[in-house]
This record gives C-alpha cells, structure tokens and sequence, in this order.
DNA sequence: TAATAAATCTATAACCTTTACAATGTTGTT
DNA sequence: AACAACATTGTAAAGGTTATAGATTTATTA
C-alpha cells in the first residue's frame, strides 16, 4: 500500500526537507487524491483553502518532493504533467474518451529486454490508451 | 520493418490525405531520421532545403499523420513531443545523460493485466529511463 | 484553358504551462 | 533580538502549441 502520512512527514525529516504549511497541504492534497492530479488542480483545489497559496509554490513543492523520490511524474499526454504519491511500480490508463486515469497492476520486472543489457535502467513506466468500461457502456 | 517511402505514399492515397510537397518533404524526413525528432527539428532541418516552410505547417501535417495511423507521438518527458514513424510496438529508453532515445523490442503483447479485462485498449507504451552503455563509459 | 471551389500553407498573434527572478515573509540558530 | 538561511509570493519571461485570417496552391468543372 501506499505510505501513511505520518510516514511520508518521517520520510521528509529523514531527507533535511523542511515541512512548511504550504507543503504539508500539498502533501495532504496528494495522500488524500491519488487521482494523478495536474498542477492546476492542486493548485485550484488548495487556494480555496489557503487564499494566499502561489502556483509557484505548488510547482516548488512538486520539484522537491520529486527530488527526495515521493512524489513521481506522470506524463502520459502532453501538456498536462501529472504527479502521482504512489511509488511503487503500476502502469496507468488513460480514457480517451472521459480522461481519466486509472492505475493497474503490472509485472513490469517481468520485462527483461535483451537489447538493453548494458543499459542501466533508473525508471520503468508502462502506460495504456483505450477507452474505460464505463465509457464503452454509455456509447 | 518499417514500411517503405513509396508504400507510404500508397497508405495516404488509401486514407484520402492528399500529398503536397511539404507533407511529402515531413513524411521523407520522418522514415530517413528514425530518430524521434521534435517539431523543432524536423522543422529546422526542413527549412535548410524550404526557405518558406512554416513551423505551423509541420504542426498540421504531423497531426494528419498522426490522425490516419502513420505517426505515433511519444511522450517521454514534458516539453518535448517526438515523434515516430514506426507504428510497430516497440518499448523507448531515454539516457537521462545525453538525452538520446533508443528503441528497444518488448513483447508488449505479453502484458495481459487482469485489471484491465473490460477495458478497450488501443494503444500500449513502456519506456525507461537510464543511463546509455555510452555515457556509462565516460563516467 | 479558364473559372471556381476546396484545400493547404504561411505568418502573426494568442494561449497555456512552466520557469526565472526579485522582493517579501518566515523559520531556525546563536 | 539579530542574523542567516530558507520558503513563499507575484510578476514577468520563456517555450511550445494552437487559432486565425489571408495568401497560395491544388483540384474540379465546364
């Protein structure tokens, strides 16, 4: 599963990341919506809590929590950088019709290509297109 | 393989796109330069041969492409939309050093995700992210 | 071939997301 | 309390992509 909260506030401290409310909320935002949201939408969502909160802040907190690996970027279609808490290894799919993205179990240490043998592999990603079940009913 | 210049050529007469002489300098570029160039490179490197040609015109005629099947867009990282001829399922490594993009063979048919059983797939991705045999040398 | 319609190309401006930067505010330490 | 270090904010700028309108080319018909 993925990490309490508690958890990822102990991970911060372990990595010298200050936890400023700003974070905090972003980190909350993020345990709490694990939809793959894009930054507008952090943003949008939090500023109704807090008035004063700068997209720019949102966009520096996404790039630290990234460098200290708790958050990941998803970048299935362009334009619209997704971030996602869950660091495990899943793959996602993405509706064509209604945009959403759903995660989905893969073995991806199952993928052993030969031709990259010399290769040092940092990051896997695996992500489908199609349309969901619940589209393919309404059509 | 990847199809033929001329077999090319027949694919667009079959699908009703019509060939105009930029469409057909793009669609040349894209089966000599398997590289997954950006816009910006194909437009550049054209522009050395077509003085007038226009940025936005490589836009449109990579999304006629795009949209009959020839051309694949890959997304492998924000800000920088490549593009590839090779419709063929075939996994992507970008070197985080240099930056190059390898293709590498992945059985993709293999991933059979239960999760996804009433979904309608159309279309599988998987690339990594790494260090090249190369730049692993330098260092 | 000429006339007309349709499609394509070009250039510019607009748009949107992300980044850079400088000023302000906050936190931590002594 | 004073200082330094860091975080936040707001604005401006950058970069890539799209919208649009006019010019050009191509296709069609007579």
């Amino acid at each position: 599963m993925n990490p309490s909260f508690e958890e990822l506030k102990k991970e911060l401290n372990l990595r010298n990341v200050n936890l400023s409310y700003q974070r905090l909320k972003v980190l909350k935002y993020l345990t709490q919506n694990q939809c793959h949201p894009t930054v507008d939408q952090i943003f949008t969502d939090l500023h109704k809590d807090i008035s004063t909160l700068s997209k720019t802040t949102v966009y520096n907190t996404l790039r630290v929590l990234e460098e200290v690996d708790l958050v990941r970027v998803i970048t299935i279609e362009e334009h619209e950088t997704r971030y996602d808490i869950n660091v495990e290894n899943h793959g996602h799919f993405k509706c064509e019709t209604c945009g959403t993205i759903y995660d989905f179990s893969v073995d991806i240490d199952f993928l052993t290509p030969r031709d990259l043998d010399k290769f040092k592999i940092n990051d896997k990603n695996v992500y489908f297109k199609g349309i969901c079940p619940r589209c393919l009913s309404i059509e």
